[in-house]
DNA sequence: TCATTTGTAACAATTATAGTTACATTTTGT
DNA sequence: ACAAAATGTAACTATAATTGTTACAAATGA
């Protein structure tokens, strides 16, 4: 299972859309995920180092660095994922097997490509489509 | 990151499948693939009751059930995946919040999506498919 | 009957996650 | 310039999952 962090993400980019006007501090958006401050600024660093948030000490909250048309899940995803594969390979099998010498590559191909289909999922989707959602609801 | 159960089952039946004349021990499978026969036999129990592999006490080694080409990556992939959701949602978020309140229904529909993406990627693939891509290396 | 193998419980080591406290750093408003 | 307020991050803890390991009961077949 992925963790929450990419969920909590999402969700405060969503915070931040919504609120145009005043500043989303990391307090406020701890009552609304129902976590620790820390906890969101520690995820608020991650989507800042990947350019989808501003904000900084002394600068009272967080604000979008692009419009929600314009960031896709697939973005947020990489942006707190912080490793590369989805899957785990088992490693050192054994060379002298014809199964164990060559199973590494044959899995890397075959499961890249259900990450693939995942990751172009997430691209099509983007934070416009998720405040859709939510005001929809 | 998705743990190596799955690799590891994709190891096991590739060699159960390629092994037809003699009994495939979870002694000469874990050399293959570099562990303790334990943990062969752990995953062998969950193929087992995936109705993907046959075998027990007394017998010995495992053999398939089904021919390669009927047996997609998906049902070994759902054989040995205990959670049925691939995102972790976090839970208990504020219900006086808009966006609290609305977030785990929205995120549900758009990360199932991705997930069901992932999924019919692996149920295009079969074991049959694995099987060729070794060979050819 | 006996050697062999699987099934599984039980435990340890390792790692990742999430929560928490504490505090330095930075900015803004007065 | 100063104080208040907020962020950034280190450090520590608790918890849970994963993987490896030992041990042993149960089942099979020669």
């Amino acid at each position: 299972m992925i963790n929450t962090r990419f969920s909590v993400a999402i969700h405060i980019l969503s915070l931040v859309s919504a609120q145009t006007d005043k500043g989303v501090t990391s307090d406020f958006i701890a009552k609304s995920v129902n976590t620790n401050p820390v906890v969101i600024r520690r995820i608020g660093s991650l989507l800042k180092k990947a350019n989808l948030l501003k904000g900084g000490p002394g600068v009272t909250g967080y604000s979008l660095v692009k419009k929600p048309q314009q960031i896709t899940l697939l973005e947020i995803y990489k942006a707190v994922t912080t490793e590369e594969e989805l899957f785990a390979i088992h490693d050192q099998p054994n060379p002298n097997c014809d199964v164990g010498r060559n199973i590494q590559a044959t899995l890397n191909t075959s499961l890249t490509q259900a990450q693939q289909a995942m990751e172009n999922e997430l691209k099509r989707q983007t934070l416009a489509d998720i405040i859709e959602h939510l005001s929809k609801q």
